[in-house]
DNA sequence: GCTGATCTTGACGAATCCTTGACGCCTGTT
DNA sequence: AACAGGCGTCAAGGATTCGTCAAGATCAGC
């Protein structure tokens, strides 16, 4: 369960939040001054901190400060002052959003979960898997039963705009353009040599290729 | 220098962006719609992007979402719609943040920055090992069977931007230009010079390196 | 101004990659 | 049944890129 600490002096909101973000799966601590709050956020991990800046004992933006000496927990500062001093100055203190009262709760909501997506699994790259092989667009790796296929420049950049446009169809046109030039859009020998070459590398079966498919006449298509 | 892209179809909001953002000691590049905005995402590696969703050509979620499909660079929004239901539709699209029409610029450029310090690599281990050498990015020391390695400024910094992108093609315009600047993007020579000197001295085979890795045409990369 | 280290430059085989054309298969058409 | 067009396959050559070396230019410290 992701654990949320809420920290605001009006109890009212407090408790509006509290029932809110429970009612979406969270799991909800409260506090109502600064130093329980970082009382708070030592006792067990928090995935997310949402801090209201008005606090009777201490300036939020050191309650951040604080907190960021020893975490690197998101922090969602909620303020009702609308100036651009305080935003800058609690957002360079190490807050990472700052929403001003009053707020939607779907806007809060849609910004902790933007935060919490951010935050999870920070290695966590945008590779494209089958379950023949990966394609890791960012490192430009593409791995195969653990193992790396080392492909040419011009067979990458095939792969890389097919593997961009998933499930889509990309036409010989296309693709001939964004490999070797608009003003090769007749060499749709090319395109036969090379798929055939990542076929070979990537495809399990070459003959009976289940994510390089041609459609006759028109281009070709990646399927995860 | 931290590359940001900027996308707006306003011609006086760019320019005013790639000002502010180049005296801030960004390195701007700009779109005008969403089309080319993934293309120039794909040309290099990029820190950050600033999107309006306002875009003539495509939805400004649709350029989110693509975007998504093979990068995690952080997207920050711009729009002129306050409503929460955009706002929610484009943080759940995969935006980081989402500010309105008008907006200070401190306040941008101050949630531009919590922006990049939460993207940036936290956990980037000041040493890195192989089987065979030992680099050490902090004390600026290289170790090969518990004894220093003396290399040369250059190929300190050579071997540096290899080893802060373990596993991770570099490209050579990309190492060019961060070891001699970016003019000297045509002088490839001197990357197989200094490759081939790093290699003799860090690699127990240099004819068969295992951790400074030729992609032939393309660039280097350091495995680990 | 001298010396040693470092960087640049050019040249050369070796390795890699791209292009090209030929051939056979399949599919749909005549 | 014959045919034509599109596709997959293969291999040879030609072109590009890479690794290597060494000589000259440049720089830093003394």
């Amino acid at each position: 369960m992701t654990a949320v600490l809420v920290v605001d002096d009006d109890p009212h909101l407090l408790r509006a939040l509290r029932i809110t973000l429970q009612a979406h799966g969270y799991d909800v601590t409260t506090a109502a001054d600064g130093h329980s709050a970082l009382l708070a956020a030592t006792q067990h991990p928090l995935a997310l901190v949402i801090l209201d800046l008005g606090l009777p004992d201490l300036d939020g933006t050191s309650v951040i400060r604080e907190l960021r000496t020893w975490s690197r927990v998101p922090v969602l500062v909620l303020s009702a002052r609308h100036g651009s001093e305080d935003k800058v100055e609690a957002l360079d203190a190490g807050a990472d959003d700052y929403i001003t009262k009053p707020f939607g709760l779907d806007e809060l909501l849609a910004r902790l979960r933007a935060l919490l997506r951010r935050s999870a699994d920070p290695d966590q790259e945008p590779v494209v898997t089958t379950d023949a092989f990966t394609v890791d667009l960012e490192k430009h790796r593409v791995t195969r039963d653990g193992q790396d296929i080392r492909l040419t420049p011009t067979e990458w950049k095939m792969l890389e705009v097919l593997v961009r446009n998933p499930e889509k169809l990309v036409t010989q046109q296309q693709l001939l353009s964004e490999v070797w030039g608009p003003a090769y859009a007749k060499e749709t020998n090319y395109l036969r040599v090379y798929m055939a070459q990542l076929r070979r590398k990537l495809e399990p079966e070459t003959a009976a290729p289940r994510h390089l498919i041609t459609e006759a006449g028109i281009g070709y298509r990646f399927l995860p």
